[in-house]
RNA sequence: GGAGGAAUACCCAAGUUCGGCUGAAGGGAUCGGUCUUGAAAACCGACAGGCGGGUCAUACCGCGCGGGGGUUCGAAUCCCUCUUCCUCCUCCA
């Protein structure tokens, strides 16, 4: 959520950036009216509060005197009335106004290069050498299906499309990355290893801000309004909503393995082969929680962490600055990190790493104190994948394939598949 | 799943019977001071924080006793509802 004063205050600018993301803001022109009728309740109802307090008080002296009040209440019964009414109408505009906020999205960085679709992004920089094969390579698909490492048609069978069965060395190649990659970022990089929970309620996917205006990309579960979670950046962000915390303990990070569940709704047609689109992957994630001052630093510092998970693999892979148009709803900044995959003869998204400035601790109510006694202050919180689990499987598959249809194990996963250096 | 109990400020904890000088007693912790060569102890003092309206900023005002509704001139105190925690039973990896 956006800063409401600030946004008052400068309402022609946060538009105009708002624009840049070249996505319908509609709703924002309710903003203006929405506040100052807002406002304007609020002070009415507040004088006649404050009348009701002071009479409430002489009431209860006059009773205390045993004197007749009896003028008094009935006049007061009138002054309630109306509060009720006026409250009754600011609910009425904070519900609209709330609504409104949460809809609107985070203000682009200055940095952010200006674009109109995701052709806009631009590219960093590119690692690594584009493997180039002398024999006829396969898609990831049919590498994993040729070797038993995945079966994806059991998987529709026993629930339904874009889901898998990883099996033998598959699933150890999985269970392998994932504790490589935790491993690396706990004991390299500093972050606290954290499991969260899988499903989260509905406060805190508001917090992270997938809800209220994508409540379609996530798996709702019966009756009990918890959701599937999407990423673990959600029950990770939200391990401190609505807390004030310690200022000398910024930053703070973590780092956590979690399945994650997407609808995948209006994706019909795109990426239906594979491990790359579905319904259920498994992530390693890194969040932080830092001073407002350090994000775009600490922002530089993730990236990396995601990154060098690519390095160490060896797998060739592009930073992309993301553009305006291509930022995601709660982004103030991003980059992607885009891995080479043989089979799509192109560079395909494996990481996101973002940072949030305050939108998501405004939503979720996480602030912290530079001092004892100090006002608290939103932080800033970021988040970026490191990596996705079954994305880098396909690129391992597919990247490190051979003539006779085995695939070498990157170096340092061997100790991960208990000394395996081919998989066959 | 069944039966009970609880939620008060940083922590503990009174108040809830009978709604009104409770904008919330009392401890502890913390901070400041006195004393001391220094420290401890003792004593004195400060300690709702937060959010919102308002203001150039103050002042001032509103809300706040788990969340949300309601009754009432007035609610920590009464009613409804939700959430969380605890105990016992049941079930279970």
């Amino acid at each position: 959520m956006l800063d409401i004063k600030f946004v008052r205050d400068n309402y022609e600018t946060v538009k105009a950036k708002l624009a840049k993301r070249g996505e319908d803001i509609s709703e924002f022109d309710q903003f203006q009216p929405l506040d100052q009728k807002r406002r304007e309740l609020i002070a009415k109802t507040e004088v006649l509060k404050a009348e009701r307090n002071e009479f409430s008080q002489k009431i209860s002296l006059m009773k205390r005197n045993k004197e007749n009040a009896d003028d008094l209440i009935v006049r007061m019964r009138e002054v309630g009335d109306e509060i009720k009414a006026l409250d009754d109408e600011l609910r009425d505009v904070e519900e609209k106004f709330e609504y409104m906020m949460m809809r609107i999205p985070n203000i682009p960085h200055d940095s952010v290069p200006i674009g109109d679709s995701e052709d806009d992004n631009v590219e960093i920089f590119k690692w690594g050498k584009v493997p180039s094969f002398d024999f006829e390579t396969k898609a990831h698909w049919d590498i994993a299906t040729d070797l038993k490492l995945v079966d994806f048609e059991r998987a529709a069978k026993v629930t339904g499309s874009r889901f898998a069965f990883y099996r033998g060395l598959g699933a150890r190649l999985e269970r392998g990355l994932l504790n490589f990659m935790m491993d690396l970022h706990s004991e390299e990089h500093g972050y606290e290893e954290m499991l969260p929970p899988y499903l989260a309620n509905r406060a805190s996917l508001t917090g992270t801000g997938q809800l209220p205006k994508f409540e379609e990309d996530a798996f709702l579960i019966g009756e009990e309004d918890y959701f599937l979670i999407p990423t673990a950046e959600v029950p990770v962000t939200n391990f401190y909503r609505d807390e004030i915390l310690d200022g000398a303990e910024l930053p703070q990070a973590f780092t956590a393995y979690s399945a994650c569940f997407r609808s995948e709704a209006g994706s019909a047609g795109r990426d239906t082969r594979g491990l790359i689109r579905q319904h259920q992957f498994n992530k390693v994630e890194l969040v932080r929680f830092v001073k407002p001052e350090d994000s775009y630093e600490q922002l530089e510092l993730l990236t990396g962490h995601a990154e060098k998970v690519l390095q160490l693999l060896g797998l060739p892979y592009r930073k992309l600055h993301m553009c305006t148009a291509d930022l995601g709803f709660t982004a103030a900044k991003k980059y992607d990190l885009e891995v080479w995959l043989p089979s799509y003869g192109e560079y395909k998204e494996i990481s996101s790493c973002s940072n949030f400035e305050d939108f998501q601790a405004r939503r979720a109510g996480i602030r912290f104190r530079r001092e004892a006694g100090g006002k608290p202050e939103y932080l800033h919180t970021l988040n970026g994948s490191g990596l996705a689990l079954g994305r880098t499987v396909a690129a391992i598959l597919e990247n490190y394939q051979q003539a006779d249809g085995t695939v070498v194990v990157p170096e340092v996963l061997v100790p991960y598949m208990g000394g395996k250096t081919v998989i066959k």
